[in-house]
This record gives structure tokens, sequence and C-alpha cells, in this order.
DNA sequence: GACTCGTGGAC
DNA sequence: TGTCCAAGAGT
């Protein structure tokens, strides 16, 4: 029998106290508003999320409402979110509740495995958040917390799914309640206390027993996960030029604007052929158009 | 595992 | 100014 550490507690205790007042964590908040929170929070900060989620939730109260407009309207309504294929993949998840589903966001982590765009995390912290299922909800906050007050180093290696469910397992209480709170409190402790740059320790409930802390801030020697690409001048450029050029236009875009908004040629037929093949460009006569 | 995929704010 | 980073997922 392992020894009970007292980390989760004081991170739960914390949590109660300290933690945001953030729309998802509302009471009532429904299942549907969590997986569509959790879809627009990938890889894109909170603090742009919240305006578009709300406008969201308004237009398409359910996941049938959703379902029966066309995709290019979520595409356009994702706005400046980033990554635009994640608009098309909930729709896509969005038809699949409404057609096999009934019309219900699914409680179990395989079944919303399932659906398109929906990986490890998102799919325990829809059945953890929303439905109070007892799950390992690992994201990069929890990760980094995880890495400095137990593994004693600055950051995070690259995330390994199997590793870091158990890591976190290994520390989850059993009761559902508290499993909850632990989830959303490492969370949110990696998010706004233990953060990548400028840690605030002074602020932190776990201080006194973590080990990047007690061994002294020593420098990070491990493998680091892989450095972001350039963006300016890159193929996510030009793709996300096309796409705000499509999202702000209500007719077809025609080639000769296409080509006014970049001039390197190749790059920018590599850029068209790659939004056409994703589903989140379509072309017509008269010129490109939101599926 | 490495790579790709947007967008913008903070330092 | 350039770099880092943000509740990841799919290939």
């Amino acid at each position: 029998m392992r020894t009970p550490s007292a980390l989760p507690a004081l991170v739960i205790q914390w949590f109660a106290e300290h933690g945001r007042a953030l729309p998802w964590r509302e009471s009532g908040f429904p299942a549907w508003g969590t997986l569509v929170s959790e879809f627009m929070l990938q890889q894109t900060p909170v603090a742009r999320v919240i305006p578009r989620l709300a406008e969201w939730l308004e237009r398409w109260p359910t996941p049938a409402d959703l379902a029966a407009a066309p995709s290019g309207e979520a595409v356009r309504a994702w706005a400046n979110l980033g990554y635009p294929r994640r608009a098309l993949w909930l729709h896509r998840a969005a038809v699949e509740i409404t057609e096999r589903h009934g019309g219900v966001v699914p409680h179990d982590v395989p079944t919303l495995l399932s659906l398109p765009g929906v990986g490890d995390y998102t799919a325990r912290a829809v059945a953890v958040f929303a439905y109070g299922n007892r799950h390992p909800v690992v994201d990069t906050n929890t990760r980094r917390v995880l890495a400095r007050a137990i593994d004693g180093d600055g950051e995070p290696g690259p995330p390994s799914s199997r590793r870091d469910l158990a890591a976190l397992e290994a520390l989850l209480p059993d009761g559902l309640d508290d499993a909850h709170a632990f989830n959303a409190g490492i969370m949110e402790l990696g998010a706004v206390v233990c953060t990548a740059r400028n840690p605030r320790c002074d602020a932190c409930p776990i201080a006194d027993a973590c080990a990047w802390r007690l061994a002294g801030y020593p420098p990070f020697d491990g493998k680091r996960k892989a450095v972001q690409k350039k963006y300016e001048g890159s193929d996510r450029h030009v793709r996300g030029l096309i796409m705000a050029e499509l999202r702000a236009a209500h007719v077809p875009v025609s080639r000769g604007e296409i080509d006014s908004l970049w001039p390197d040629a190749p790059q920018r037929e590599r850029a068209l052929a790659g939004l056409l093949a994703d589903g989140l460009a379509v072309q017509r006569e008269q010129g490109y158009v939101l599926p």
C-alpha cells in the first residue's frame, strides 16, 4: 500500500478558495457546453475562448442545432480561435451525437474518443467535468505541475499519454467529488500559479512539498518538447490568410483575390490545396467558399 | 515519436 | 524584436 500524499488535499482546498469563476464551471452548465469549451480550449487561451463560447451556445444550444447548420457556418463562427479544423471536427461530432447517440453527449471515455477531434484529454475532461466520472485528466498545466512537484524537473518532457495518465492516477483521490476537484484544481494551479514562465511559488499551496523547489530550481536538462516552427511566412500563415478571407466573405472568393493574398505562387497553391483537401474550403465555379 | 495545424498576447 | 506559449488531435 502506498503512502497517501497530502498533495491532493492541499490542491483541492486551494482550488475551492482560489479557483476562477469560469463559465464552464457554473452549476447547470450543459455537457454540450463542456464539449464545445474543451474543443475551443485546445491550444487557445481561456480569455479568447470565453466570448466565442457564449456566442456559440446561444446560437447552437444543443448538438442537434449545430448539426442542422452547414459546417461552414461553424468554421465562420470559430472566428479567430485558430486551428479551424477543430470547428469542422466539432460540427462532425455534433452530427454523430445527433444521429448515433440520441442527441446526448456521450458519458463514457471510449465513446467520446470515437468522436472526431476528441483525444485523450478532451474525452476525459468531458467525462469528468460534465458527468462527474472518475478518471485522470491530464493537460499541459497538469503535466507541468507533476514534472515540478513530483519529478523535480523545471518542465515536462514531451507528452506521453500512458505515462502522464498513470502519474496522475497515482495521486487521484478515490471519491468522485475529490477526484473531480483534484483534476480541476491541479490544472488551475498550473494555469495561474505554476506557470511556464515566472511561476508564483509564493502563492502555491504545495510549495513546501515541491521537489523542484526543494532541489533549488535546477535548470531543465531533459528532452524538451519540439520547438514550434516560425509562423511568419509559413504554410500555416498562408492558410490563415486564406481562411480569414473566406470567413469574411459572404460570396465566393475569386482566384484573383486568393492570388493577391500571398506573392509566392507555389506556396499559395500548396496552402489552398491543403485547405481543399481538409474540407475547410470548397471550390465553386465562381470561386472559393466555406463548406 | 516527429510533424503539422492558427492566432495573438506576454515578456 | 523575437521567442515562447496557450485546457491537443491526427497522421
